[in-house]
DNA sequence: GTCTATACGGCGATAGAC
DNA sequence: GTCTATCGCCGTATAGAC
């Protein structure tokens, strides 16, 4: 995030159009060159200077076409969200299924640690900033958070049976919960620039999964 | 939030001004009465319609005084922003205090229960949203943060000698940053439409604040 | 099927008249 | 203290060129 955005808004001229049926106009297909380039170019300025600055005439110029070619292919900002957003969880949940097999036997450690990086990576935080104002990117992010989660049940569930009785104080479901929970606190907070007491919160975490998971060489 | 504002963006026209520094304008002093009416109509405007609603035109039209009057009691919009959360906040840390000192024998239910309403009375979830990425609001958040922190920590390390010792594994801080950070958790999810586990996640951590700070007849 | 030029209404912010 | 006028952005609809 760049200064240059210190004093923009959250908000639009929506235009003329009353919220009427969506306009039958056709759009650029899936595969295309240009918007493979738009969409790399959407990433580039989510990361260095915040959704806000996502707009069609900036990141055409970031992505060296017109605004009107960006529009072609997304006839409204939402749907470049949207498409940005699964063309990169798509990525993430296949490299976390793959890494939840290899390393079966640590189910937990495999979540936490996937949990830290997703939530660093500062995209993922952007697109839950986003889907608090935003209808059709909340129902994408929505869907990808039950997927996700789905996912990780499945693991840990599946390895419960190893590791439950070490200290079943605290149900799969609700140390699932935490796994994921608490690097995004971490994360929301160092993002305000609070850090206190967060490298106490992950050690004390790291050391409960030790014993409920205990590390052993595979 | 209305579903007004489906399509609307967070940008802004940022104008013709460079980022050069505070303009020299006079505004208007803290306490008259068309600061007031305009503050009582953001509080309105952010929780019926969220923070992007929140402009010039439509807070001028909400308070039923022009714009230009907004503007010269707020030169900027972050301004505005400022202004609300210092209101809404001073009144919400002395209640937090007084409730502190009334129930001192269980500090961490008090502060449980303030954060959960806290939380839930959406506009302290609207506030920590415009800090993501707006500077000025971020460091008012953060500075915040830090005084209700200490509030906090103050009050429970006063009890701490009758409670450590039943459950001595989750250190004071430790225990503050998930008293507090997860009813955060619980909204961010909530308002994305996802609440598989929240009220498994809750009752578990009451059972936990049970065995560490045990009720008792006053 | 790709791509473009243009127009509209709304926005934050400024300058300056009353 | 208050208001009018204006600037340069914004999303997005549309008409049409290749």
């Amino acid at each position: 995030m760049t200064e240059a955005e210190t004093s923009r808004r959250e908000t639009s001229g929506a235009g003329r159009t009353p919220p009427s049926g969506r306009s039958p106009r056709r759009l650029g297909r899936e595969g295309t060159k240009s918007r493979n380039v738009i969409l790399d170019a959407v990433e580039k300025l989510l990361l260095e200077e915040g959704y806000a600055s996502v707009t069609y005439r900036g990141l055409a110029a970031k992505a060296q076409v017109t605004p009107a070619l960006v529009q072609y292919y997304f006839p409204t900002l939402d749907e470049i969200f949207v498409a940005t957003i699964r063309r990169n969880v798509d990525g993430h949940v296949a490299r976390l299924v793959a890494t939840l097999q290899e390393r079966s036997h640590e189910p937990l450690r495999v979540i936490w640690e996937f949990s830290k990086e997703e939530v660093t990576g500062a995209l993922t935080m952007e697109f839950i900033a986003l889907g608090n104002h935003r209808k059709s990117i909340r129902a994408e992010i929505a869907e990808i958070a039950e997927r996700v989660r789905q996912v990780q049940l499945d693991a840990i569930s599946n390895a419960s049976a190893s590791l439950r009785q070490a200290n079943g104080e605290i149900s799969p479901p609700v140390l699932l919960f935490l796994l994921t929970g608490i690097p995004k606190l971490l994360t929301i907070e160092t993002n305000l620039g609070v850090t206190t007491v967060h490298a106490e919160v992950v050690e004390a975490f790291e050391r409960y999964l030790d014993t409920v998971e205990p590390r052993h060489k595979s």
